[in-house]
DNA sequence: CATGAATGAGTTTTCATTCAT
DNA sequence: TATGAATGAAAACTCATTCAT
């Protein structure tokens, strides 16, 4: 059980002709998540990546242009797959405080069912391959956010300042908290993920 | 104006009787410093920083031992000049509050004047080339804030709830603050500053 | 006609399953070989034996894990191709004197045969390269060489001192004759070889 | 003591105009030598023998124009120390095997007395850099010895075959001997010693 | 004169990409 | 179409030599 099993499910891959077997494109992308988490964009070798993958060097290629389309296709689908997984497990005919409730402990859920993509969507310094169209979906994702809390705004549960900041303060605590699960400095229970919902939803709400 | 003529005023770095000219080395953390945080070190060639210095590629190797050492050796000065700032310019004698807010201005003080610094903080997956000396700083570093956490916790000013989790809220809201500034997503008034120090607190306090 | 073809004939070199180009290896072992002995080790640059093997540098690394595994693989296939050529050519049931001429003439006809590998086994400074394996091979060749020589002793057909010194004696003035002939000091006409070879029992004869 | 406190005796270093200080030539020879036996010619940096000699590196290079003409000079001076101490130390008016013996233990005297520096003329590959005059040197000392041996095929006390061959017998038999020492195969004993003159004697008589 | 910091050409080695099979 | 052996450009690092002091 991979995150792609879960890509699998969303329309994010977009269909290439020349490439007519997709089971060969995920396994190629799984046996990239794991060795970009496991040893960094630039410690992998694609000729690994191959190897992991049960294919050969040359046909990364038929399916990726380059290593750095490769990396890319990858946050793509896995930036997708979390935003997907997040909103689409939300009701939202539920009080505010339950919303948010909600988004915290499915970002929780990801996290824990597919740690290597959130790991690497988060661990590395993209900032120096991301190409235009990933950037593109990040932005997406950052207005479908933005306008929910705007909506919050609205309804006067959370603070009135630039959604932005607000965003921040959840988003990247709970990167904080997983990054430091990760590094082994604490461990992510029940209790903590409770606790820190909390502190989080007391810093943003109105 | 760069970090290291911050960091040249604190007695950080260790006398090498080997170097004579700390110049010519500050010239080279600052090449580094620039290069690492635009493009990774993985995607920084020694001869790059080496033209940014104004050196010859050899000379890099005469002040420090690897490319490695160059990392590692700019990660501990920007770490504990940004520990030394942080901490030696807040006053004890005053409410917890108040030390607080002393505490996330300073930070925020650093981010400004030493942006690069901060970022190459931050910014990267540092763990696979960090030394154990390196590892030392930091946890040295962490000693300290935890130390003061709980004392505000003795004091009932802050939730009873693991210090670390508390660190993690704080910090990371302040990291993604940075970063999100410096892709240019935001900007970081002296109002988003405070706004954000006020919902941080109130994430924390009891 | 070079050594290798001689060594193709031995079941020396260990099948390495990733390596499916026998020739490629060969033209790489024989470029080495050549250009050990004309410039030594630390003088001949890896790309240097690409080139003159015809492929690329990096191909070079497909066949051998670094410079200094190719010196030890040479090293090992030379000189065990010697003790297989001069061992293999000798009759034994015959007396100790004609076997010792036949150990004689076998050797220089290795040495004329392949002359940059007898002089690639003893033209340098192994020392400082040289792995476990390679000292190995050395060293049972070096105890078959004592064993016979210590039957020799029994037979009373040569001096009763330490095997080595004789050993020391036969094989040192042998090289020498190589290393002169080489350096075009002398020519090593079958008349040569014959005085030597007279000289040489005589200096070992009970 | 070192050999070139003896080599200082032989009229041998032509005087150089441009270096006044031959006591600094010296321990530049000194530690070339010391660290050419220890690391061979390549693995040896100029600066270390700098430092080992108490110089600078620039330092070096006004007593000697390159790396390459350091090592000649060196070879130069210890090869005739080498020729003038075995020869001066030899009383001629003896019967010839009484010479021969001589000879032979005055070779050793010298490997024992100046181990480094014979160690230096036969363990290295010194063809890549040996330069013209190195080799007249050699061919001298080659000459006064053929035409030692000559005397001798005249009185009829060693082999009417050509010189190079007894010679070559008899010193790189040597040259094994100590080389074998060196590396540990055999210790070079009086008795050892004087076995292999006799053996090396019965290999030339008449 | 003596120095030793600085250099850049050269070293070994890696790896993204290609292309003959 | 899929392969993986081959490649060569580029990486980190070394060191003989120079030259400002």
């Amino acid at each position: 059980m991979n995150i792609h099993s879960f890509v699998a499910m969303t329309p994010v891959q977009p269909a290439r002709a020349h490439t007519p077997d997709p089971d060969k494109r995920t396994a190629i992308l799984d046996a990239a998540l794991d060795l970009f988490v496991e040893r960094g964009y630039y410690g992998t070798a694609v000729p690994l990546v191959a190897e992991r993958a049960g294919v050969g060097a040359g046909t990364i290629y038929r399916y990726f242009k380059s290593k750095e389309d490769l990396v890319n296709s990858l946050y793509r689908q896995v930036k997708q797959s979390l935003a997907n997984f997040v909103l689409m497990g939300v009701k939202q005919d539920v009080p505010a405080r339950e919303v948010f409730r909600q988004l915290w402990f499915r970002l929780a859920e990801f996290a824990q069912k597919y740690p290597k993509g959130f790991a690497f969507l988060e661990l590395h310094h993209h900032g120096s391959y991301l190409d235009d169209e990933s950037r593109a979906i990040e932005a997406r994702i950052l207005d479908l956010t933005r306008a929910f809390i705007m909506r919050l705004q609205v309804e006067k549960v959370v603070k009135p300042i630039a959604p932005m900041t607000l965003m921040i303060i959840v988003y990247w605590s709970f990167i904080g908290l997983t990054r430091c699960a990760q590094e082994g400095r604490i461990e992510i229970t029940d209790e903590v993920l409770a606790q820190t919902e909390q502190c989080v939803w007391e810093a943003i709400r109105y």
